[in-house]
DNA sequence: TAGTGGTCTAGACCACAGC
DNA sequence: CTGTGGTCTAGACCACTAG
């Protein structure tokens, strides 16, 4: 068994697909053929459709058979990478500069909207530099409650998100992705002109019901875009 | 059988790993403890631990056992959804509007990146619009040698993304996401203020080695932004 | 070398949707 | 109804690797 038969199978459908050879609509063959055609059990045949189906490649019907599907566009994958990690990684010196780190109890909207009232928070602010380049200016808000140790870092030799990704098991993250333009202090921090592009990621992270740290970060647009890259 | 044994199995183990009781590193209960613990064959055990596994989850070794992963940390799932169907999924009425079609041979750089010098390539330029107003400018390169039943369409029922997107398979995409502000001719179309911020999406497709289309939409990005959602 | 996961079999019964 | 996929069983042998 060099290669196990369902992966073969498998392979040799999304071939298929892939070519063009079975458009989109089209029936693929009933589960009783593939077990003829491949001299197999149904329970290979059926672990070579059920990834097919799971990346969305194929839809099977009860009574009907399985088919193509059409190519959806509704999702993709896009690194949001660590910026520590996705700098480095490219060769250039990474630094991030503390600018204000704070405890308070909760009180603003964006601060209650991560805790609950009165519950303490970290606030850090600061900027990341590429290559002694101020790339992007990020603020922080860090739930003391679920991160408790946080309280004794002060991130002048780590960035809160490595520190964050390294310390706390996160299971759901929001990221919401827009454009604005530079205002007055944030201009300033990133030596930008006055209108110049800003793209703004924010993410929100939790761990089970648990909210573990929102971030907003503004980048520099001329330095920094987005990639995103799908096969289907 | 209300619910399939495997993903009662699966969502078990899924949610103790997410409350955090079983963290990365840990073992969980191997194969045939599973079995005995829900008294189902080995096989019902293994349709539940696989999608976990697909989905990276936990991480499965030989003669050693499973084990939870830590978070991953370079990669979230964007949803890039179809203009068209994102606006019209959310009750608004949808509609695009083109400006300038033509074809010619390749000749720009952005042309000659899509097909090679001479050939020939349809350009689309319009607005899409949600509820009457204006959401985002496109031009959109088609490739008419991949693509030759587009010299018939003229997009004025149908946008050329959702055109293409059930016209022609696709099997990459690739995406950049990046910010900028409102030029002459686009602030005038988009009706935006000088120096308003837009999100700038640009897709190029495949299928196979063969270049599909390329496509440049610049947002307004008070009205619009994207959104992303990612469990670990 | 022993014990884990990786894969497969040859059946079985059931749910569901086309016919 | 009938035939499809959905799920499950109680085994089996193999591949790999930790001890």
């Amino acid at each position: 068994m060099q290669q196990p038969l369902n992966q073969r199978i498998r392979q040799d459908i999304e071939a298929r697909i892939r070519s063009g050879e079975w458009r989109p609509g089209a029936r693929i063959p009933f589960e009783h053929e593939l077990m003829a055609q491949y001299g197999c059990s149904r329970m290979t045949v059926n672990a070579a459709l059920k990834p097919l189906e799971a990346a969305g490649l194929i839809e099977r019907r009860r009574r009907a058979g399985s088919f193509v599907r059409g190519p959806r566009l509704d999702a993709t994958i896009l690194a949001i990478p660590d910026l520590q990690n996705e700098i480095t990684s490219r060769g250039e010196a990474y630094q991030f500069d503390v600018l204000t780190r704070a405890i308070q109890s909760a009180v603003s909207a964006s601060e209650r909207e991560l805790v609950g009232a009165g519950q303490p928070v970290l606030t850090v602010e600061g900027i990341h530099y590429a290559s002694g380049r101020p790339l992007a200016f990020e603020r922080r808000l860090i739930n003391l409650d679920a991160v408790p140790e946080a309280r004794e870092v002060d991130f002048t030799q780590i960035s809160p998100g490595q520190w964050l990704l390294k310390a706390v098991p996160w299971t759901e993250a929001e990221h919401q992705i827009s454009a604005e333009t530079a205002d007055g202090p944030v201009m300033r921090l990133l030596n930008l002109d006055r209108h110049a592009p800003c793209l703004v990621v924010e993410r929100r992270t939790w761990r089970g019901e648990q909210r573990i740290t929102s971030v907003r970060q503004i980048f520099d647009a001329r330095a920094y875009r987005l990639t995103a890259h799908f096969h289907h």
